[in-house]
DNA sequence: GGTTTACTTGAACGATCGTTCAAGCGATAA
DNA sequence: TTATCGCTTGAACGATCGTTCAAGTAAACC
């Protein structure tokens, strides 16, 4: 139930990933999910609704992949593993290299007000995990003392959503690789002037 | 003539750069050019010609304003000044934070052939004047004399999308005054390990 | 066996989508 | 004046949109 129940979210979620919420139509969802309109309506009451699920579950999932990194012992090598397991997948789930939120955050204008609230939440979720990383790295001497971790987290964020939009169009792997290794070069230098 | 083309232009860049090409819709253009469906198709054939057209435009604006940069005195400056012009724009304005084109690639699945290679040329355009900056400024000594121009090109076309983003749901520009910051002085340094 | 309950079905709804086209308009040429 | 031209108009097209709902199904409880 619960189980079948998560296996419906994420066939939503890979159509939401792949035409945005308002290119997947209807009949699309009810194609993926294998459902008819009733049953979808019984079940998620609309369809953003069902966004909403995808984006919240989006987000408990990439949180708990950023909170691994950030228990690892080496928090840096950890984060490194992550960036080029999300940068270089198969090129035929291409799509999914861009942030699903930071898809959904361009087309926050026609969402309601429940669906982009979990679109904003977890981005704030997201930025508090990568805070967690850099705390982590901090205390482990992976990164300077005087590390801004505030600010830290909110450029790693960043970082992460540029690199994202990078690897969508750029086709040579081996590019995506040396740019993440200069963003954690980047990491470790020093903030101040 | 062709300056009311320009400003018709104009008007559905805004458009399109609020709502996206799949959001805004065809009587929304309407309202917003103040022309009649068959006065619009007589003109642009489409509305994804109409679209072509804007991102052409906004291409070559982009281009105007990169390349004015690329041959300023202080090109590091100039370039600040550019980031600092793009990304804090007025409050309701807010939507011009993020790049139209970036904005567009998530849309890239559902547009026609023609619409898709302005988009995808234009990122190629920009990428280009970027590249130019980058050499504009090793020449005036601006950066190092052994900085990776083409990557540089990538890298900071990269940053300048990750910062667009990021300006867009960021509130307090100091913060984005400081990223700005934070990559200008990240692009001086070494790019060797 | 009969009733209730939860879930499923698919036809159909009104709204909106991008687009078309016959008809109308005003300026220019004959 | 009449004919021709490019441009505009707005009603209307078929397709698709998100959504609804009466009817059907199957298991659970009395």
């Amino acid at each position: 139930m619960t189980y079948a129940h998560n296996e419906t979210i994420e066939k939503a979620t890979v159509l939401f990933w792949k035409k945005g919420f308002q290119g997947a139509g209807m009949r699309d969802i009810q194609e993926a999910l294998d459902m008819r309109p009733g049953s979808i309506y019984s079940r998620f009451q609309s369809k953003e609704g069902l966004f909403k699920l995808v984006v919240e579950h989006y987000v408990q999932q990439s949180q708990t992949a950023l909170q691994e990194v950030a228990e690892s012992p080496e928090p840096i090598r950890a984060l490194r593993a992550f960036f080029m397991a999300s940068l270089m997948c198969q090129d035929d789930q291409r799509f999914m290299r861009q942030c699903l939120l930071v898809r959904s955050v361009t087309e926050l204008e026609l969402l309601g007000s429940m669906a982009k609230k979990a679109v904003i939440d977890g981005m704030g979720i997201l930025r508090e995990s990568f805070e967690n990383i850099v705390k982590h790295a901090v205390a482990l001497n992976a990164l300077p003392k005087d590390t801004p971790v505030a600010k830290s987290a909110d450029w790693l964020q960043n970082q992460f959503v540029g690199l994202r939009t990078y690897a969508m169009l750029q086709s040579d792997d081996k590019c995506i690789e040396e740019m993440i290794d200069k963003v954690l070069r980047d990491l470790s230098r020093q903030w101040s002037t």
